[in-house]
DNA sequence: GTGAAAGCGCTAACAT
DNA sequence: ATGTTAGCGCTTTCAC
């Protein structure tokens, strides 16, 4: 920027306000300037800027999401990284792998490069260490799951109403042993798509059989191994309920794996790409990580252009999409389990 | 920090030294500034450091993608964020969509934010933008392509080789009619799979059919509503070969949707979740996203810590992944195709 | 319309 | 072992 001042014959302060559009400059100054700054290739340094512009921000937000390979998420960064851009603004990503230490890091090291604000999805654990930083102005907007300890903007769906309805259609396929395979329990969307089977089930006058209910599968194999376990056993399940996009394509692989994809229901969580191609097409609850993101956004924008009220809640849409595995019924011929003691 | 100095009665400098850890400061005042900090929750201001030191880095890379939801880059998204966590690096990320004007706002934002280098996925066009960032100090590595107009580190593969190998594959099973499905033919790797394409029709003696050569397929609908067109075609081609996960994809429905999914057989560039469970699987060539994005970033830090050798281009591996779409041979019963003059 | 001076938060380089 | 001074690149404030 010296540079450029003396290569124009003006002062800084000129400089400054050619290069901002600011203030007001004889035309044949500007031109000056404007070809020094060509030259030199001079590019504003918008770091130093908003260091001395008290009330200036950085045009940074964090993204912090579980995992960023993660199809759902993916799609969510795509929409939040569309809204920042229409703003000016840029994305700083990283992601937890649902571990509190590793959301903890990025947070640090989000704030250290001076970030405006915060999506995040919050791996399990107290947030409590964020309260320092929002009281100092931290915008933090939750996306997928509120944050324990923090009452933040949170955009999410009713993931126990979307788990009952989707346990629910399998019901009324006459399914009557509905297995649930989900991630870590201590994810709260995971918890909460349980409790909505539960209900599902409850609301049948069906108990919960712990035995058909897996937990902590954090990746594919793991939710394939869960399902062949299942199907193998003496009394199996007749309908799998998947709470997420990783189990269902486990249990895809798990159920082919041992013939039964056409005498096992399945209903998954999360739409996933050609889930409709599969045989058979597989029947999921939709939710619009799109949608997501980019509501997620535009709140965090809001609040960083001062809006005040009270922590919003917003609960987006789900849709179930009937594509073939959720309506298979149950006990179809040639499945050859004995029928036994009806709740046991 | 001001605060801090005062509360725990000492001056900035030791502060500084204290939140640092360098140079020598007594026990005491270590402590007594240290809780300080943790009273006041301060935290050190990265980018005020940063202007300060000359020599200092910002500890913020950019990557600029073509799309963040694909799933290819959502990988080396995630394997370059990996990599610059370990490093305690952050990662700004964008998607061009291809588009040179969008990526040259990518670049200029990322460099105002004093980004220390960039790994980018050139959209096509020219790149001569970048020179002067580049002998002002940026770091480049370009991942997937190379960038036009700049000599840069690069890290790719062989898709020319690679692309005549699936589509010998093809003819290995009989088929003289062969279509080819791309995307944007300006992008670089787009146009050295044709090449391949073309390379292994030549070498088997068979002419290039332009009425089979689809290009600028940017979404899985384009992809499958050419191959409807070709397949409904007078003289439909035996197998497809498609460039990328988008036109396999779309072929995949395509070819379902005129149920001949088991006549024509296909191969396809990239592989993709579930391709190995649809009906018939579908053989691939499989390059590593995650691969490409972790020696990417490795590359970009060796330049940041001082690596000065002639730009490099790294040549990663591929692999064919025969699961039977792709061995599927030509002409078999039941297609209708009257036999007609060879090349016309 | 323009410029000079002060200072954002921090750290080199020199004191002491 | 600690403090002082100067200044990173920029903008604010105020004077001309």
């Amino acid at each position: 920027m010296k540079d450029v001042a003396t290569a124009s014959g003006v002062s800084l302060m000129t400089v400054s306000r050619v290069v901002n559009g600011t203030g007001t400059v004889a035309p044949e100054k500007v031109a000056r300037v404007e070809r020094a700054v060509r030259a030199l290739g001079y590019q504003r340094n918008d770091l130093a800027r908003r260091l001395r512009q008290k009330n200036g921000t950085s045009g940074i937000v964090g993204l912090v999401v579980d995992d960023l390979a993660n199809p759902f998420f993916a799609l969510l960064a795509r929409a939040v990284e569309d809204a920042a851009q229409r703003r000016g603004s840029v994305v700083l990503v990283g992601s937890t792998h649902d571990d509190l230490d590793r959301e903890r890091q990025l947070v640090t090291a989000f704030c250290a490069r001076q970030v405006d604000g915060l999506i995040l999805v919050p791996a399990a654990g107290s947030h409590a260490f964020l309260l320092v930083r929002i009281t100092a102005g931290l915008a933090v907007v939750c996306a997928d799951r509120p944050a324990d300890g923090i009452e933040v903007d949170t955009v999410r769906i009713d993931n126990r109403d979307a788990a009952r309805r989707g346990v629910e259609h399998l019901l009324a396929h006459g399914h009557r042993a509905v297995a649930f395979l989900g991630d870590l329990a201590d994810i709260g969307p995971v918890q909460e798509r349980y409790d909505g089977y539960a209900d599902a089930l409850t609301r049948a006058g069906i108990p919960v059989q712990e035995r058909l209910v897996r937990r902590g599968l954090r990746v594919e194999r793991d939710a394939a191994a869960a399902v062949v376990d299942l199907v193998d056993a003496p009394d199996p399940p007749t309908a799998i309920f998947t709470s997420n996009d990783v189990a269902t394509i486990g249990a895809v692989h798990g159920l082919a794996s041992r013939a039964v994809h056409h005498k096992v229901a399945l209903v998954g969580f999360d739409d996933f790409q050609l889930a409709e191609r599969l045989d058979p097409p597989v029947t999921v609850i939709r939710q619009e990580p799109t949608t997501i993101g980019s509501t997620a956004a535009h709140l965090l924008f809001s609040r960083l252009d001062g809006l005040a009220e009270e922590p919003r809640a917003m609960v987006l849409g789900t849709r179930l999409i009937a594509r073939g595995s959720g309506e298979i019924p149950a006990r179809p011929a040639g499945v050859s389990s004995t029928p036994r003691r009806g709740t046991l």
